[in-house]
RNA sequence: GGCGGCAUAGCCAAGUGGUAAGGCAGCGGUCUGCAAAACCGCUAUUCUCCGGUUCGAAUCCGGAUGCCGCCUCCA
């Protein structure tokens, strides 16, 4: 069976069947950039990334468009405080959410508009809604008419009527319909502003998703995305503008990914509960926050607690702990030329199959990497060319999770020595003076002294760090409880 | 008031008709001088509750309870 996606539009998963074949447009909503992206905001890019991803190992050209709103009441309002351009506060923030989704290991999209360059193209498409009596002009502001379209409210999946009723809405006199948004605001003093026909003004928010998308894409394509609080009242009414003017389907699958939630409530700046990614990065490897934002499935909320977080990480040790030991245990064995990929990548694309479904896939990672330890352990001695093999096979299978998944990108030695680092940081624990005790102990095990040797381990242990002892020599790291510790 | 979602072990979480993946924590074992790491075993006769459909349901239908979301900017 082939790949199925969640529509939102029809509140089931479907088969994806893209409009050219072998190629996927697709459109995802970004940042409005006024300040720096939380995990929450975080999360939707992670989850469109690894789409993205994935389709491309599908085998699918794929054209990735992800936008910039950087005009919008928010920005001008923080620009006004900040004192500075709003242009110069977009321009800002951009860098900072660059800054994170590098570090996040999230890939460029193809084409990342930003609103600001796309004014005239807004003004003719909003022509067009007017032409058509879907929009019209009240004192240089253009609205457009929902009752005038006839499927408003399909994605949604509510009736204007039913709205009207308990809704809290503006009750701007010169709107026809309380639903009536924005096209064009009017420009007021100290707010950036383009000519258009109806005078100075700006855009609306959604005019601008709608313009770009067909810019860059068509009229039709395959995929529009982002977070679930965007289906109402946004991709509402990109619907209602794009369908309205060209009378063509819009978006032919449209997903939405949950929520992070923090103690099972929303996390947004409105409330106020938030934690931006940045500082989340400062305490944890880049690599456990994308394993956490991707260990439920992308529909599902995920609660995000330091308890959580600890839980990706151990987990994404472990995993980085077995490719280390295939490293070791492989060195002295020629790499083969090609490797084909084996069962575990096999099953792990059948999940993502099923709707993107990275909580499974990570199941399956899990899966190989116990298995892996397994056949590593029953060796023994000597590695028989069986074993080789498979160790060579799931390794790459890993690998192969780890590029879609977006972790597992550097090599293992590399990951435990930026660990270790980042640990020490934390607890001011000096490395030559645990070396020098390490290698202290060591001499003492030599001699057969285990009271010495223990006590060595106790003085190591005090100070927050674990010896243990391999084949290859003893080996320490600083131990989770000490860095809890000093953290909280 | 309208619309929608979710409820699986101590915790996180897959599973949409065929008899409960995976991870964390815990306990027992193998290994080890002792540990650590790794592996093995144990830990939900049962999936919020009550009915119904079916040879068979965590999975479908009806109802109850609880939690959450959207309806206003929000990923």
């Amino acid at each position: 069976m082939g790949l199925r996606i969640y529509n939102t539009l029809t509140r089931q998963k479907e088969p994806f069947d893209p409009l050219t074949p072998g190629q996927v447009k697709m459109y995802v909503c970004g940042p409005t950039v006024y300040d720096l992206c939380h995990i929450g905001n975080a999360r939707s890019v992670v989850v469109f990334d690894v789409v993205a991803r994935y389709l491309r190992q599908r085998g699918y050209q794929v054209t990735y468009v992800r936008n910039f709103t950087d005009v919008d009441d928010k920005i001008i309002n923080r620009a006004n405080r900040m004192k500075m351009t709003p242009d110069a506060l977009a321009n800002r923030y951009i860098d900072e959410f660059y800054t994170d989704m590098d570090t996040l290991n999230v890939e460029r999209a193809t084409l990342e508009p930003r609103a600001t360059d796309h004014i005239d193209q807004m003004c003719r498409f909003i022509e067009r809604l007017i032409e058509k009596n879907l929009a019209y002009e009240v004192d240089g502001d253009v609205y457009f008419a929902v009752e005038n379209f006839r499927d408003y409210g399909k994605l949604s999946g509510r009736r204007l009527d039913d709205m009207a009723a308990g809704a809290r809405v503006d009750v701007d006199k010169r709107k026809r319909n309380p639903f009536d948004f924005s096209l064009w605001k009017s420009a007021k003093p100290g707010e950036p502003s383009w000519e258009s026909p109806w005078g100075r003004g700006r855009p609306g928010w959604h005019i601008e998703c709608s313009v770009m998308s067909s810019e860059l894409l068509g009229e039709t394509f395959d995929i529009h995305g982002g977070g679930k609080d965007l289906i109402f009242p946004h991709h509402e009414n990109e619907i209602a503008q794009s369908e309205g003017a060209t009378g063509r389907t819009f978006a032919r699958y449209w997903m939405h990914n949950g929520y992070v939630n923090i103690n099972r409530e929303k996390m947004s700046k409105s409330l106020g509960n938030f934690t931006f990614t940045r500082d989340l990065l400062a305490r944890y490897h880049p690599e456990t926050l994308r394993l956490f934002l991707l260990s439920n499935q992308y529909r599902s909320p995920i609660d995000f607690s330091d308890q959580n977080l600890a839980q990706a990480e151990i987990g994404l040790e472990k995993v980085y702990a077995l490719l280390k030991r295939i490293d070791d245990v492989l060195r002295p064995v020629p790499r083969p030329e090609k490797i084909s990929t084996g069962e575990y990548f096999g099953r792990f694309c059948k999940a993502m199959d099923d709707d993107f479904n990275t909580a499974r896939g990570i199941g399956i990672l899990f899966d190989g990497v116990r298995h892996a330890n397994k056949w590593m352990d029953n060796a023994r001695e000597s590695l028989s060319p069986e074993t080789v093999s498979l160790l060579q096979t799931v390794r790459n299978d890993m690998l192969k999770m780890g590029e879609i998944l977006g972790i597992l990108t550097i090599l293992p030695a590399l990951f435990f020595e930026q660990k270790r680092s980042r640990s020490l940081a934390a607890v001011e624990i000096d490395a030559d003076r645990i070396d020098q005790l390490v290698r202290q102990r060591t001499k003492a095990r030599a001699e057969k002294d285990w009271d010495a040797a223990d006590r060595i381990r106790d003085q190591l242990d005090e100070m927050g760090v674990t010896v243990e002892d391999r084949p290859g020599g003893a080996v320490w790291k600083v131990s989770r409880n000490k860095i809890d510790t000093e953290q909280a």
